[in-house]
DNA sequence: TTCCGGCGATAACAAAAGTTAATTTCCTAT
DNA sequence: ATAGGAAATTAACTTTTGTTATCGCCGGAA
């Protein structure tokens, strides 16, 4: 049985107390999906309702700007939901890009096929509740990062969150994540060095 | 009968078919909430998990920064839902003051409440979903244009989509939610008036 | 191993934003 | 209607960021 499932079927049963043996109809829909580093899990255009849980590995979300430079919306790994938003909520055709930093294990459902199982089993919809608040709280999370703190501030700040995450991705993915320039951000990171920290 | 009800009770039908009728276990547990301009709704460290439909009017949602300043994190108006986040999704005090801008009318209801409803009848779901998906919707939208845009290009997204907003709130807190300060956000709208447009 | 390409650091300059303070405009409460 | 205060503009100056380009380093591919 994939870790996956095991950490989901024990956050169902904190939730709304379904036993994992109960949880079948909800994993039986699921699937195992493996990216190498690189590869792309959704595509401009796609119009898949795509939601999955993050077993192993780090995914980016980009979209083109004007310009034609990638801006990095989210980094999420281990232990996270990613999701494709505009297709989900939107049943728009994705604006974004979602690819693999690192060799990647993902657990996928297709959020149409999770909505009818919930209809069938409404014991679920905690699980749905839950994700749905997690990504809102992260979201939130970043835009109070964007309004309170100055780019140097929300670098330090992600530094002492997610120090593992930051070194495990290159710079200008989190420079564009910060909403600044990779230029920009090495400068930011040579100022903290000649200041002593 | 209010106009909030009747809205969210359309709402309600198109989610998920429940008749207006059908509503009452839910709109009982609603109430109406009267606000004047400037009046403080949810102050920072308040524990109620409020949860509200603006009628009308316009709400502020801000924090104080560590240099005291205050910054804006979202506004919301007529037909949105504007819910204290951190009580809700982390059952902590809240960190945001939530304010009238102007006189307002909401329909409230305790998340609590909402959700021991909830469980008695899970035809109401697809309206916590709904909302969560709103805000979401909403949230991620300003992470992209943190992201994707200039300050100035920001702004101006803001005018071409909210003008009637932009035009009935105070240009500091327009400001303050774009991430720059109202003396930067003045320049702007000097460039942008010279610039021919 | 060598070559190539991407990434990060750095430099130089332009543009924009932050800060502080003074001035004007506008709104509101008396 | 008026006076007081808040909001917006403007100015002067500092700091930061954007832009463009160069350079060095490292790692993967031939």
């Amino acid at each position: 049985m994939s870790v996956s499932i095991s950490s989901l079927q024990q956050l169902l049963f904190e939730l709304s107390g379904v036993l994992p043996a109960d949880s079948s109809p909800l994993f039986a829909v699921t699937r195992q999906v493996k990216l190498h580093a690189n590869e792309t899990y959704i595509r401009e255009g796609d119009q898949d309702r795509r939601l999955a849980y993050i077993e192993k590995g780090i995914m980016r979300a980009y979209t083109l700007k004007q310009n034609g430079d990638e801006a990095t919306l989210f980094l999420r790994w281990e232990k996270q939901f990613i999701a494709s938003h505009d297709t989900i909520i939107h049943r728009k055709p994705s604006r974004f890009v979602y690819r693999a930093l690192e060799d990647v294990t993902l657990l996928e459902i297709d959020y149409d096929v999770l909505e009818a199982v919930m209809k069938v089993y409404p014991q679920f919809e905690p699980l749905r509740n839950f994700f749905l608040m997690r990504m809102l709280s992260e979201s939130l999370a970043m835009m109070e990062a964007f309004v309170t703190l100055s780019p140097e501030e929300r670098y330090r700040n992600l530094l002492a969150e997610r120090f593992d995450v930051v070194n495990r991705v290159p710079d200008k993915y989190i420079a564009s994540m910060l909403g600044i320039t990779p230029v920009s951000l090495s400068r930011i990171r040579k100022r903290m060095l000649e200041k002593g920290k």
